[in-house]
DNA sequence: CATGAATGAGCCTTCATTCAT
DNA sequence: TATGAATGAAGGCTCATTCAT
């Protein structure tokens, strides 16, 4: 049946903020601390009307899991249309990827917690796939961009390291990374500024790779500066914060 | 109290069968499909009896998670044992992870499951203490020959750079490539053997920061060969094949 | 949230049934035996909708006290108000307690089982005390009436005896006397009438103090009766076969 | 077979000690906090040696039972040899009674216990019938001594209270009242020196009835310490500290 | 005899999902 | 369409009792 565009309207707000909550408990209690009825107690409304929109538990989480990657594509693919040598799209990415992480935390545990239980498993195949297929994408514009640095001449990769496997250690060390910091335990473990630390680990990396122009040879930290600014004006509110 | 020696070391045995069980189910199911009922029909025993070794299901995954850390401590400190120069000392920290990881996939699996569900926050706060302690000795082991590096000549950090932050860009290439890898969608993204590319990528990094000697001016692979025949040979039966 | 009146009432009636059946599970096979699952099945509802009305079986137990203190309380601040001389008004009380444990006997059995199993320590400490203040307003409604008695100058007490003394004797036999009756084993012992002879014997106690009107001075068993009438009358459909 | 005389003695020690155990255990826990295991962790044996001296739980608790009511009929049947008027003798029992709660108060404690809760129904036949049989030889002791007083011309009752009543009488304040100390929330309740309450309600009692000598006829306080002393010495160690 | 590991029925409690109103 | 009472399968844990050593 058709819906008048208000209750349209209504319905759309209503899925957003069941998400809302339900992300915020996900990350506050984790998969088991996610409950439905807590969803509808916070919302105000009842489990049936959650269930109207959502057909089941499972259901809300693999929403979630979508929100999350295509925040996150969407970042990345507005990082990689930064007009520039590659090795400054690739910090634009590394803009774009702190960002996320920075200011969609929650989406980012959200991905976490779900990578990490068997929760996939379960979920509809379709999903799953695309999911897959989402990463897949991801993958493909970071390697896409090594290839460019390749073709302007400003990369030469060793024979021992291909695009997709420079890509697989710039994405390691930048998931990996966060990881440790959205879990927490970092503070104790002596190491200041862990965002600006995974960036500049990868500078190091991409020197160690002789891409041009070399870390010292121009001043990225500005060009970041000015690349967040220009193309993300919308999210830096309180992303500079930490 | 006192047990006959054949009494305790079957006590021993079945305590080790009870997390070998656990910890595969662990794996398979996540933390949720984790099931007390399931571990006993699984061994063939009554729950009574598990509830006999482990106070609770908390008391089972925290045993496994110690187990964890205790086994990557251990192949880590055996490693930074190795007699030679920094870097060389740092590539055997490389094989003694990889090691860790490729023949205890499922041991690390553990310690993604216990860092990303909120388990801790339940776990006793010695549990909580001992497993952080850990951590700190592992990160302390690398930023030890890190300052050896630079104490040595061998190198110079750059100012934006201290030597936790170094050892936190490792971790993190390390933890997350592992993460990657073990969570099991590589395959179809087109990354070659990713383990290789883990360590590849790490040299690339070091080689950024000019750390020596270079890995063009010294042949890292066959160090790194040669290490784990003769600190890791106990380990190697399987580990080729991956 | 809000609900209609006749679903307010509906669950109210529910709320009923619950400790109805409740309160004689307990009666027939103790604190062990009341089990939650029995209940449910009793009631012709699931276990999930007990819960939703007890948070816990301790809860259930609880309110059952917290009725049964509520009952007597009544009956007994009812019976104080009979206008008469003050050992007319003890009386009184005594026609309210005997109805108490004649016609609510189930709650009296509630009482002593909770009085003597640990289940206190275990209840919320709010309970707890909403317990003892009952006990302490009883005690008070009747230690009122002696000292009522001293100064109107029917009763003189000894000085090894102090107001709260007789009202503790008198309590006690009749919460003695009572919890033998109810335990059972009566028959057999030769006893007959237990209810009278609990009566008389605090009539005699009574007279052992020189409180004014002496039992032979008036026909007490005229006056209860009539209390019983006048201020009972809704209680007395099957009290008097006993 | 044939024990030697001492592992016959032996035996009969750890039978004590075992009984012992559980009674505290009984005391302190309630009957849910009797454990089996907690009585053979506490005894430093192991739980089959329990169940070698006691087929099952319940009949640890029945024997309980037993000591208790064989003490307190040992202690009764003491008291009524006592030498003098029948009055006298009843003063008697009332110092029995009273070092039975206070130097047994575990044993009395016992006995409210297994009142309370349903444990008599799935006791044996045979072991029921032993405590009936022993609480009628309670009551014959005492309504004997009541024959004893009417035949000597000492107490004429009135019609409505038979030798039974009074006894009844009699045993419900000492009872009632024990349990009410016993459960413990009587110092909240402004009631001193409970015990002797008790005793003294039962002699104003007695006087409402005229038995002879009453109470301020002859120095019954005195008489009584005399009682304690001359036939109860070997209990009356802590019994003066309340 | 003593031991204590093994058993497993049984209990309390939770929570995703359904459906009558 | 919204509601929330009802459901009941499922899971963690306990503890009396047995029996092989």
């Amino acid at each position: 049946m058709n819906r008048s565009p208000r209750k349209e309207r209504e319905w759309k707000e209503r899925e957003a903020r069941i998400l809302e909550v339900a992300r915020r408990l996900l990350m506050e209690h984790g998969y088991l601390g996610l409950k439905m009825d807590q969803i509808a107690a916070e919302m105000e409304y009842s489990k049936g009307t959650i269930y109207q929109h959502f057909s089941s538990k499972e259901d809300v989480i693999m929403e979630l899991a979508a929100q999350t990657i295509e925040k996150r594509l969407e970042l990345m693919a507005r990082a990689s249309e930064y007009k520039g040598r590659p090795r400054e799209r690739i910090a634009a990415l590394g803009v774009a990827v702190e960002l996320f992480v920075r200011r969609f935390a929650d989406y980012f545990r959200v991905e976490q917690i779900i990578r990490a239980d068997s929760i996939r498993e379960k979920a509809a195949q379709e999903r799953q796939e695309k999911l897959t297929a989402c990463e897949l994408r991801c993958m493909g514009i970071v390697s896409g961009i090594v290839r460019d640095g390749i073709a302007a001449g400003d990369l030469t990769l060793p024979e021992f390291l291909t695009p997709e496997q420079l890509t697989f250690g710039m994405w390691s060390l930048s998931f990996g990374g966060s990881s440790i910091i959205v879990t927490g335990q970092l503070g104790e473990l002596g190491v200041e500024e862990p965002f600006q630390a995974i960036i500049n680990n990868i500078q190091m990396l991409l020197d160690g790779l002789n891409w041009k122009p070399l870390s010292y040879e121009t001043d990225y930290p500005q060009t970041m500066e000015r690349i967040a600014e220009e193309m993300f004006s919308d999210l830096l509110d309180d992303a500079r914060t930490p």
